[in-house]
RNA sequence: GCGGAUGUGGUGGAACGGCAUACACAGCGGACUUAAAAUCCGCCGGCGAAAGCUUGGGGGUUCAAAUCCCCCCAUCCGCACCA
């Protein structure tokens, strides 16, 4: 009899074996075909490893341990975010250095990762506030200042009140910051912008070329939000450059009977002395200046707004005067600020002029605009329209263009939702911006051979009640020389966003060492791009967005030879706490891995959350599921109590070990962890049912297993005596001929429903069959005195249908 | 409002358009035990007297629908005046 299963010192053991082989770190040998699969690496906070890491790294681990096993290269590297709001927001309350914090932070990280046996190439680990490191991110800065990708703007931008610091907009969620949930407000502040905008095509258009899963393609595109229109001038009398405005429905020119301008918009300062209420509308625009973004889409569905009273536009496709507006329902960001309203074919249009009496004129028929703005463009046929008649939407857009750039009045235009992206903040434990301000010179970058800029020691990580960055008090820092004319010069004190370093740390691993260059290009040439990225979803629009433009702007000059970082994007659903809520320290419902691995042991957390439900889907957490988790490993352990004497596979269980084999390696690589262990535990129940085990089959069962729960099965592979450990075998080949059985159980359904089961030959003639069933005692009831008028076979089902 | 996802036994969940509920959890029974735990072996969706009905609801396509199409309902997650 075996001893109990003690899993403890068995990980300890293996994870010693691995350690001292070196057997999990990448080689640099390009002979090998190579696998990059990467994790989201995390950020290394205080309250340690949490039930969701466990999840993704798993299904990755899974990967990479089954591709070596196939004979791949492979790089399965961690590391550590470990700049951000998090630890300084500790180190203000302690005093205690981030620093400091983060590499304690990171040695937990580190042993937690270790103890659950995930294969991690360690000798590559990094992080992100490592000067080393984060040399290369201010390099990269320099190179977008250098191309012009990297500019300062003045601009109002989302300002978190709680964290005293600007947010980008994929920061702010429901006017709130997406880290501490305070409310965001709009200050005005110089800040440095990345030209994320210049990439919004290629963005979007090579989403095509890659493997990502749907929902995050098209959270994506909608989030660059790419429209497609034209942008018309409309004459103004007393303003001879005129008013230019952005529609996706030029088609519906002929109905436009007012203008909309943005509060901010720059008109009207321009026009001020001829505009008669000038005081009105400017205490509209105060007004809405005050409003914070979430106020502003709170009153939505009241459309408020000024007429501009002495100032007309001129419809140029009808010649009309029409009356201009202001209003904060129209956004100085996006297109030109001004629009075309058409009230009877846009819903924002038609609600604000019933709300203000203005004219409603149909020219696009099909729907009732008595009732609601008629917005399809599949449908509609234009009228009232001039030469457009008659045409349907599209026809009329096309034509309308046309005729607008023949008039010279407007032209085709594309919009983005997307902006520039808000990239300094006011905070101290970021990359320094490695830029300096002169007097004479402006902005200048600090030679490359000074890099990295590093951050100053200071004590006081407090930011200043006007939200700068703790910084502004290292004055000896600041006060610098300027490099191009020697003059006095002062540092940037804002930093950059903790996206910055996650946006390029998967090129850093394939060289993580090196000192000349961020990585050396015939090793990003081997390893890049990334074979199988899996990550949470809720970075779909922040860090795998920045970090795709970024990958392509340095395959622009030349770092990188591939336009994108990632082959393949998987994501995994969250775990939530047990009684259905998020897991979190208020609800005091938290599971913390670290206890779950002493009780249960690595293997059975590891398997328990692959099998939890399917991969992608949010899943509440289950103890009596990890205990059933732990029985299978009992098991599965007690099966060295039944090895026989025999050799190979036998006969018997050819079909269940071969269709194991095939199962699990299928579902291995479509994610669908929860149906490979469920097939190794009806391999295991039929081991059982058999009664015994040969030291072969019990080996290919240990092989499958292994990706999940790694130390159990190289115990047990050695201790049955093989000498060769897993991690050096080979992923077993299923025998096809195996899966053929020699007879199959077929249904027998009449008029659909099931009658009776046969026994079948495979392979048989499908008039053969027909005449065995048709005389088959308990299908033939249903089938007397009525007529067979159709006979199906398909694989293991038969229909015959009879009236 | 727009976009995405989800809806199947007491529970987590399986099911290339082809036997709905694999695999587990919980429950029940048996063996072993002085006993319990553990283990092993079985049983195990609901309604209906039955024929049958039953994958959120209603239609449709099909020899055949949880799966495909149309219309609803519910829940969750994004985005939100983007002209």
């Amino acid at each position: 009899m075996s001893e109990h299963y003690v899993h403890l010192p068995i990980e300890e053991k293996w994870q010693k074996i691995w350690d001292d082989a070196h057997c999990f770190e990448a080689k640099d040998d390009y002979t090998m075909p190579k696998y990059y699969a990467l994790i989201e690496f995390p950020f290394p906070s205080g309250a340690g490893l949490h039930v969701g890491h466990p999840r993704s790294n798993t299904a990755l681990d899974i990967i990479s341990r089954k591709r070596r096993m196939e004979g791949y290269n492979v790089l399965f590297p961690i590391g550590y975010d470990s700049f951000g709001l998090p630890t300084e927001n500790y180190a203000i309350r302690t005093g205690i250095h981030p620093a400091k914090v983060t590499e304690h932070n990171m040695q937990v990280f580190h042993k937690q990762l270790k103890m659950l046996g995930f294969s991690f190439d360690y000798s590559r680990e990094i992080y992100t506030s490592d000067p080393e490191y984060y040399r290369w991110t201010q390099w990269i800065f320099l190179k977008l200042f250098e191309k012009g990708l990297a500019y300062k703007a003045e601009l109002p931008i989302n300002f978190c009140t709680g964290c005293k610091v600007g947010l980008a907009n994929e920061e702010v969620v429901d006017g709130c910051c997406e880290r501490c949930g305070s409310p965001v407000v709009r200050i005005v502040r110089s800040q440095w912008m990345l030209k994320i905008t210049e990439y919004a095509d290629r963005l979007i258009d090579d989403l095509d070329t890659v493997d990502f899963i749907d929902r995050v393609k098209t959270s994506q595109k909608n989030w660059i939000g790419r429209s497609t229109g034209a942008e018309v001038t409309f004459k103004i009398e007393g303003w001879p450059e005129g008013l230019r405005i952005y529609t996706t429905r030029p088609d519906t020119l002929f109905g436009a009977t007012y203008m909309v301008i943005a509060p901010e918009h720059p008109l009207v300062e321009a026009m001020a002395d001829r505009i008669k209420n000038i005081d009105a509308v400017r205490d509209y625009r105060a007004k809405a200046a005050r409003k914070s973004d979430f106020e502003r889409s709170e009153l939505a569905k009241d459309k408020t707004g000024v007429m501009l009273e002495g100032v007309t536009a001129i419809n140029p496709a009808n010649g009309k005067p029409i009356p201009i507006w202001i209003s904060d329902y129209v956004l100085m960001g996006y297109g030109t600020g001004a629009i075309m309203a058409v009230p009877a074919h846009d819903t924002r249009d038609y609600e604000f002029a019933k709300t203000m009496g203005m004219p409603i004129v149909e020219v696009v028929a099909g729907g009732d605009i008595e009732k609601e703005a008629f917005t399809d463009c599949e449908t509609g046929v234009l009228v009232n329209s001039g030469f457009l008649n008659g045409m349907q939407v599209e026809d009329a857009k096309k034509a309308m263009i046309e005729w607008l750039e023949k008039e010279g009045i407007g032209q085709k235009k594309t919009n983005f939702k997307l902006r520039d992206w808000l990239f300094s903040r006011q905070r101290y434990w970021g990359e320094p911006i490695p830029l300096v301000y002169c007097e004479h010179c402006g902005w200048v970058p600090i030679p490359e051979d000074q890099l990295p800029l590093r951050l100053p020691d200071i004590e006081d990580f407090r930011p200043a009640d006007d939200g700068s960055s703790a910084l502004a008090r290292a004055t000896d820092w600041i006060h610098t020389t300027c490099p191009k004319c020697g003059g006095p010069a002062e540092r940037e004190i804002d930093t950059m966003p903790n996206w910055a370093g996650s946006s390029w740390y998967y090129m850093r691993y394939c060289d993580p060492h090196n000192d000349k260059c961020l990585a050396d290009r015939k090793k990003l040439d081997y390893w890049l791009p990334v074979d199988w990225y899996n990550g949470g979803m809720e970075h779909t629009t922040l860090h795998l967005l920045y970090s795709r433009f970024w990958h392509k702007f340095l395959y622009d000059i030349g770092v990188v030879g591939c336009p994108e970082p990632y082959m393949k994007r998987t994501s995994h659903g969250m775990i939530l706490a047990e009684d259905g809520r998020k897991m979190s320290k208020s609800f005091g419902n938290v599971i913390n891995p670290d206890d779950l691995v002493r009780e249960y042991g690595a293997d059975t957390v590891r398997a328990y959350e692959m099998f939890i439900g399917a991969f992608d889907q949010t899943i509440p957490w289950s103890t009596a599921g990890v205990k059933g988790c732990r029985r299978f490993l009992e098991r599965v352990w007690r099966l060295q109590d039944m090895l026989n004497d025999g050799q190979g596979v036998r006969k018997e269980m050819a079909a269940s070990v071969h269709g194991c084999i095939k199962k699990v390696g299928e579902d291995y690589e479509r994610m669908k962890f929860n149906t490979a262990i469920a097939a190794m535990m009806s391999l295991v129940n039929d081991f059982y049912q058999n009664g015994s085990v040969t030291k072969d089959e019990l080996r290919t069962l240990l092989i499958l297993m292994n990706p999940v729960c790694p130390h159990i099965t190289e115990e047990m592979n050695e201790l049955i005596g093989f000498t060769t450990p897993i991690y050096a075998s080979k992923w077993p080949q299923y025998d096809e001929s195996a899966l053929v059985k020699d007879e199959i159980e077929v249904a027998v359904q009449v008029n659909g429903k099931i009658r009776a089961k046969m026994m079948l030959p495979v392979g048989m003639e499908q008039d053969a069959v027909r005449e065995l069933v048709l005389d088959n005692p308990e299908v033939k009831p249903w089938i007397e005195g009525k007529t067979v008028i159709k006979f199906i076979a398909i694989r293991n089902i038969v229909n015959v249908v009879v009236k």
